[in-house]
Parts: C-alpha cells; sequence; structure tokens
DNA sequence: AACACGACCTGGTAGC
DNA sequence: TGCTACCAGGTCGTGT
C-alpha cells in the first residue's frame, strides 16, 4: 500500500516510539517474509539490540540496530510498521514482532503478507530521493533523457528516483498535465520542469496528511493519503476539464488519466 | 533492452 | 444473503 509519503509517515512516528527500544525477543509468525534469510537466524540476531536510527529509502525502512546491523523493511502493498503497548493483543494480520525489554513491541502488521524483513549490514543503491535537495531539475531531466519508456513507468522505476508509487505518479501526472503514456526523453525541459515541481508538491502535501492521519490510532488503513484528483475516479469528470476519467492498464498497474487535458 | 505477464497473498466490494 | 469475479498504494522472475 504505503508510498513515499505513508512510509515517511510510519518512520517519523517510530522515530518517536520504536528509537532507542531494546529488542528482547523477536518472533517471524510468516516465515517466508525472511527470503532467503532463516526466520530463527533473523529472530537471533535482533535479540538483545537496541534500535539507535530510523532511517527510510524509498518506500523501504531501515531500523539501524546496535553493533552495524540493520533490519530492512518494505511494506509492499500492505505493511505497516508500529509500537503497541503490549504483544498479546497483536492482530491477525501480524507478519512479525519484535518484543521490547520494557513489555512494548514493535508490530509488523501485514494483511497481504507480501512485506519483506530482513537483516543486512550494508544498504542497497537506490533511485535518487524526490525529497532531496539533489532532485534538481537536471538531475531530472537527465534521468528522463535516458529512458524512452511510457513517463509514468519511468516514474515508477525505484533504480531511478525512490519512492514513487501507482498513486502519485498518476496524481503528479494529472497534475502536470502530462500523459502517463509519452516516452520520457520526449518531454520539453519547460514539461519536465513542470512535472518535477507537481510531482515534489504532491510528495509534500502527501507527506503532510500522511503524518496527520498517522497521528491518529488505528496507523493508515483507514486514512486516505489525501484528496486525490484521479487516481480511482474512472468514469468521473476530469476536475480540470470535466472529460471522462478512464482506466487502462500499463505495465500490469491501473493507470488513471485525463485523455483530454493530459498530452 | 524493453516490454508483458504470472506469482506471491489476503481482504474488500461490486454485481448478480 | 450468498456467491463470484475482480480489484488493490509492490516487486521479482520468466518469457517474448
Amino acid at each position: 500500500m504505503p508510498e513515499l509519503p505513508e512510509v515517511e509517515a510510519v518512520c517519523r512516528k517510530l522515530r518517536r516510539t520504536a528509537q532507542g527500544g531494546v529488542i528482547a525477543s523477536g518472533h517471524i509468525v510468516r516465515k517466508r517474509i525472511t527470503a532467503p534469510q532463516a526466520p530463527e537466524e533473523v529472530e537471533a540476531q535482533a535479540a538483545g539490540r537496541r534500535i539507535e536510527r530510523v532511517e527510510r529509502r524509498g518506500k523501504n525502512i531501515f531500523l539501524h540496530l546496535a553493533g552495524g546491523l540493520a533490519m530492512h523493511v518494505h511494506p509492499r502493498m500492505t505493511g505497516n510498521l508500529e509500537v503497541i503497548q503490549d504483544a498479546r493483543f497483536r492482530p491477525h494480520s501480524t507478519s512479525a514482532w519484535f518484543e521490547f525489554e520494557d513489555g512494548r513491541a514493535l508490530l509488523f502488521a501485514d494483511s497481504r503478507g507480501l512485506g519483506t524483513l530482513r537483516l543486512t549490514g550494508e544498504l542497497p543503491e537506490f533511485g535518487i530521493e524526490p525529497l532531496s535537495r539533489g532532485f534538481t531539475h537536471a538531475a531530472f531531466a537527465r534521468l528522463a533523457g535516458e529512458s524512452s519508456a511510457p513517463v509514468k513507468l519511468f516514474l515508477m522505476d525505484q533504480s531511478k528516483i525512490a519512492g514513487i508509487g501507482n498513486i502519485y505518479a498518476a496524481e503528479a501526472l494529472w497534475r502536470a498535465g502530462v500523459s502517463p503514456f509519452r516516452p520520457a526523453d520526449r518531454l520539453s525541459a519547460a514539461r519536465l520542469l513542470t512535472l518535477r515541481n507537481e510531482l515534489a508538491a504532491v510528495l509534500r502535501e502527501g507527506v503532510k496528511s500522511a503524518v496527520a492521519a498517522y497521528a491518529k490510532p488505528g496507523g493508515f488503513n483507514e486514512a486516505e493519503p489525501f484528496q486525490l484528483l484521479v487516481y480511482d475516479r474512472e468514469g468521473e469528470p476530469c476536475f480540470r476539464c470535466g472529460a471522462k476519467i478512464r482506466r487502462v492498464a500499463q505495465g500490469g498497474r491501473s493507470t488513471y488519466y485525463c485523455g483530454r487535458c493530459q498530452r
């Protein structure tokens, strides 16, 4: 489920709740989430370690543990990390949990169970962070110029830009008035600048909205990311020109767009 | 190299 | 009400 803004909100909350916690014991419920690592190995290696720092890279969460090891969590579609007061009350969707010495627990809840959790000594390479200072017009234009893929697929390629998923790609393209099918390397400099700015803006708004939503108990399952202007609006009128929003499959995913004002 | 597609899972819901 | 079919904020491996 989560894209960059939701993962960022989770990380900010974990810094207030999980950071500083000392893991007493680990419990991997869904055994395959640690593959190719053995679940027992992850449980044993995590035990006794303090959570020193929480870091986000794209949609990935890294909990840096004492001793130079990091817990790498990818929520995929429905995963969520949060600290609960009592591990006995963990939900049915629990993929894993880590009990702290003080009785609280770090919970990895994931209704679909596609999320992953591994221990790593070294962080892998990711694409550029779209909310970082390095995400300049020049950097964006250079990356786009190297890709002949449809611009929506380009935006979602995690090795190029990290953290953009199906919703935010659609929203940014709609706001910029850019067709999701246009090859990335055939956009003018002016349109790339607009797209870069809309991308950054929609992600910032998403973070703000997600942070507010996560402040409430319950987490993100009940929270709309924010006002969606095109995603999931098939058949409804475009807010800009009134034409019907369309949905087509692109790269195996649904792409929502306005065929009239996205060019 | 650049696609499309199925697999991995569970749950919600639209439609009959 | 109950059943079915389809859909889902992601990624990876395989095949064309």
